[in-house]
DNA sequence: TCCTGTGAATGTCTTCACAGCC
DNA sequence: GGCTGTGAAGACATTCACAGGA
């Protein structure tokens, strides 16, 4: 029951599992041992049993954990009690798929707007969601702190972008831009960059075919692509 | 001069520093510190001697390293010599932005095709990517391994769509989906879950609102979003 | 017997601190 | 003096192995 700080790496994870365990649910399973959730996740038995002590000690020995019960008790550390609205920054191409991507509402992120410069696209709407000036942002944000800041901008302006939504009272970001991005003490940010994620691909792309044939590695890294178990 | 191999932290690093450089470049800049490499990439500068140790040890002590030289040769170690045709799979709302993203292309990913089944979409273009069947994959990978395979499809079809681009003989996969998709030895994946990001973001967003006030870790590790310095 | 919870061992990554070269 | 390259130390994460409860 280590109710310590909940180490970052199984933060990661917690989705993951959350995943797994909304299958679960959907197949009719009440409980579930760490082997079945570990195959489900695609870790191994030990770590999901070492990252769900962190949550405190809730399984049933010889027999598993409780599915619903799980369920909730990461939906609770991950703080998925209460909805997250999202602002996005940028009517893109991008902007645009993100808008219409139901993955977001249906798992309680709903979009409360898209943000643009384009006076063509400020008053329309792309999907369902409507298009909004920057100068709209402080009053979409309100004084609510769990609003969660999505850049989908390009490189060049996505610092300029994260200031404002940080000055308009927005702590988590999201950031899509190619670009580093520094935002002050206390605000959270995560970074997808997709070529990047290619460049890292080309690297072990590169690395086996000049293996060609040789014996496959084993590792698992964290930061390293799979390669299949 | 550390010959041996490069550390999975580090290959996912890599690209930072490459895009850096570019910047370092178009500034008309011929060396550059390890302290000012660190801060243009967000590191800091004992990671990124240590980092460019691995691919030989190339700087000049005193002064620095030469970006030219470094640029060719974080290119080559991601095996960025050559170009990485892409063949996206699903031609939805993602599958279109990353059409019109024109970071692939710029970045030496050119994007082949499209693959989807909608008989509808098939022999249009999204952009100018022509639009195949899935029937035509083996033809427009032929036989270059290098060929990369991004997973724009819906998570319950992304293991079947996975399993097709294996067989037609793609080496390395980016998957969008979300779902947990499994691949053979040999075959690289990295896996890119938009609402996975926001529910980690949740997590810190919740606990720095508890922490109100509070003062702020300082922790910046791998899986944790950045925090301001 | 089955499965969890956890100390110990192992492996990996990051930071420190300084020797050595320009 | 300034900066790189790197062993050593420290922090962190994962896996092992087994005690102990259901």
């Amino acid at each position: 029951m280590s109710a310590g700080p909940v180490p970052d790496a199984t933060v990661a994870r917690l989705p993951l599992y959350l995943r797994a365990l909304n299958d679960l649910t959907a197949h009719g399973s009440n409980t579930v041992s760490s082997e079945r959730l570990a195959r489900l996740a695609g870790f191994n038995a030990a770590m999901v049993r070492k990252d769900l002590s962190h949550l405190g000690s809730w399984g049933t020995r010889g027999v598993g954990y409780s599915v619903n019960h799980l369920e909730g008790l990461i939906r609770h550390e991950l703080g998925l009690d209460r909805q997250r609205p999202v602002v996005i920054a940028g009517g893109g191409h991008l902007g645009q798929a993100l808008c219409n991507y139901r993955g977001f509402r249906d798992r309680g992120f709903p979009i409360l707007a898209v943000i643009d410069t384009d006076p063509d696209k400020i008053g329309t709407r792309i999907g369902d969601i409507p298009v909004h000036a920057p100068d709209d942002l402080p009053e979409l944000v309100g004084d609510d702190p769990g609003v969660i800041g999505v850049l989908a901008v390009p490189g060049g302006v996505a610092q300029a972008v994260a200031d404002g939504m940080v000055s308009a009272g927005i702590h988590a970001l999201l950031s899509f831009a190619p670009a580093v991005v520094e935002v002050p003490v206390g605000i959270s940010m995560r970074k997808v960059d997709f070529a990047l994620e290619l460049q890292i691909l080309s690297f072990y792309a590169q690395r086996d075919e000049t293996d060609a044939g040789a014996p496959v590695g084993l590792q698992l890294a964290s930061d390293r692509p799979e390669t299949g178990s």
